[in-house]
DNA sequence: TGTACATCAGTGAACGCGCGTTCACTGATGTAC
DNA sequence: TGTACATCAGTGAACGCGCGTTCACTGATGTAC
């Protein structure tokens, strides 16, 4: 490639973007340097700056691309199943967000930490945020028409279960939105509302009684 | 202060921490340079190194701590209450565990990020951590024997729920102690798995009946 | 179609800064006698 | 109790590095005529 041709990029957004996704995904947020993106975007360390004012703006786009990503992948696995089966479409919005981190873990990353693209000068990322807190709230909405029996649950999938709630809840205090007043709420009565959730519809569906037989081996170990 | 009393600090490893904790929960893990650490201790830059090889020792140190912290914290939660009320032992072990990084932001965010603690040099970070899952394990294998009627739920707590599970399964994954093999699975069982229990107790429970009537206000919004 | 010109994305040098790490040092403390 | 000495935690100077940011510049591209 000639030196000449590289004038002129006309994709360096995209590219500086793009570099910086792998950078996350590699080596984390906190490798993410103007200086270090330029080199990998294979381009001098001052060109990033006709396009991204500084190092949060990259961080802000990254975030607000991402979520557009994730309500879409919500929304397309919400689509792919019957408007009737209302169980199965809340499970599918579950496990849409998580496949979604672990397909794009560096826009993952960057979605996490609100703080890091400095939201009150980009709120387009809160919106974007938004959008998808709404389909979650979607998903609630049309579960009040459902009703199918349980089947059997693992004790070691309902230890992930309790885990992965109380680890959300509180990286979503912590790192994430919660904290900023999204849901309005007080975080004790959160953590409270969120175990007591969890422990009413394991009493309530009659997984215990079958936890005794079915789950035992595993418990054992 | 005279300047010779600064000597023979007798107490730095532990300043150092502590002033860790500080700079990590105002600004961030990242925020944690042995330099400045030093200097929000009061001491040269070169003297952490008498008690830390280097800022992932640190980090170390305090996620072991932390996780000690943690399990204290749960342990002391479930022993409150009589050990026939499982479910709700359950619940305090999920609430202990929000509340445990509500406390300390600053432990909580070293102990999500193993990474930075280089667990290969450091094993005692992974045995502290491998004790916190074995408390939560023990309280599923209690629930076992639990009988109990499911009472009113909220529609939004249910969308909290919901949040924190995904939020969470995909943050210990992403950047957590499960893609590094903890409890051995593919992810994307896992994934389903968590989101499969939810739906099922959820349509188990009965409460989508009632969410029809007593919810019904909060979701209109 | 051909020429002259304006635009502005990318260049490369330069600045000052905080960082990690090393090093010979020094002096307060604890111990042996 | 008093003295001499060994220890080693903390000092402060020094090194090289990558960073963010600025700046005058330059030359490829698009447009007007």
């Amino acid at each position: 490639m000639r030196k000449s041709s590289r004038r002129r990029h006309g994709n360096l957004r995209r590219v500086v973007l793009d570099a910086s996704l792998a950078l996350i995904a590699a080596e984390g947020v906190s490798a993410l340097s103007m200086r270090e993106v330029a080199r990998k975007a294979g381009v001098t360390h001052a060109a990033p700056y006709h396009h991204f004012r500084d190092r949060a703006a990259i961080l802000a786009a990254l975030a607000e691309e991402g979520f557009g990503l994730l309500a879409a992948g919500m929304r397309s696995a919400l689509n792919a199943i019957p408007a009737p089966d209302v169980q199965q479409r809340f499970e599918a919005c579950g496990v849409a967000y998580f496949e979604f981190a672990l397909r794009h873990p560096a826009y993952f990353r960057v979605m996490g930490r609100p703080e890091l693209s400095e939201p009150a000068e980009h709120p387009g990322v809160d919106a974007a945020g938004a959008a998808v807190l709404q389909i979650v709230v979607e998903c609630v909405r049309d579960l009040r028409s459902a009703k199918q029996a349980a089947s059997t649950i693992e004790p070691m999938v309902l230890v992930l279960t309790g885990w992965s709630s109380a680890h959300g809840l509180a990286t979503l205090w912590v790192d994430g939105p919660l904290s900023r007043g999204l849901l309005g709420g007080d975080p004790h009565v959160m953590a409270r509302s969120v175990a007591h959730t969890l422990g009413d519809l394991i009493a309530a569906s009659g997984i215990l009684e079958r936890l005794a037989t079915v789950g035992a081996p595993l418990l054992k170990k």
